[in-house]
DNA sequence: GACATGACGATTT
DNA sequence: GAAATCGCCATGT
């Protein structure tokens, strides 16, 4: 444990302030924190979201708007039906409308 | 401490 | 236009 808060951190707090019935991309938030290239990072952190407790990891998709992470899911298959919960429109493991729910935290988070 | 891997993205060849 | 490569940070071996 460091008392510098990590990446890991910074990524659940914004995933945690995607607004209900949108959804993010792993290069949006890691553009956000202000590193381009760390995207991957992004998904790395979800794998470990589940014990840092309410992180909407549902609502992160790849910059394509597929559920490229529905595998890590328990059963995979809950990810597409919390998007469709939530008013999010699924097909063929990618998010339908994707720009039309695309969430950009440094656009509309402003 | 070097090497490999990971739910990605953008750029170059 | 598709495939290959680099970049980026953190973790595990």
């Amino acid at each position: 444990m460091s008392d510098k808060i990590s990446f890991f951190e910074n990524v659940y707090e914004v995933v945690r302030l995607i607004p209900r019935g949108r959804v993010s991309s792993y290069g949006a938030i890691a553009n956000y924190l202000g590193a381009k290239g760390s995207a991957r990072m992004v998904g790395w952190a979800m794998n470990n979201a589940h014990q840092y407790g309410n992180v909407p990891a549902h609502r992160v998709v790849n910059r394509n708007g597929l559920l490229s992470g529905r595998h890590h899911f328990n059963p995979p298959e809950a990810m597409q039906e919390q998007l469709e919960k939530e008013g999010i429109e699924v097909k063929n493991n990618q998010v339908v409308n994707f720009e039309l729910v695309f969430w950009n935290p440094s656009t509309e988070l402003l």
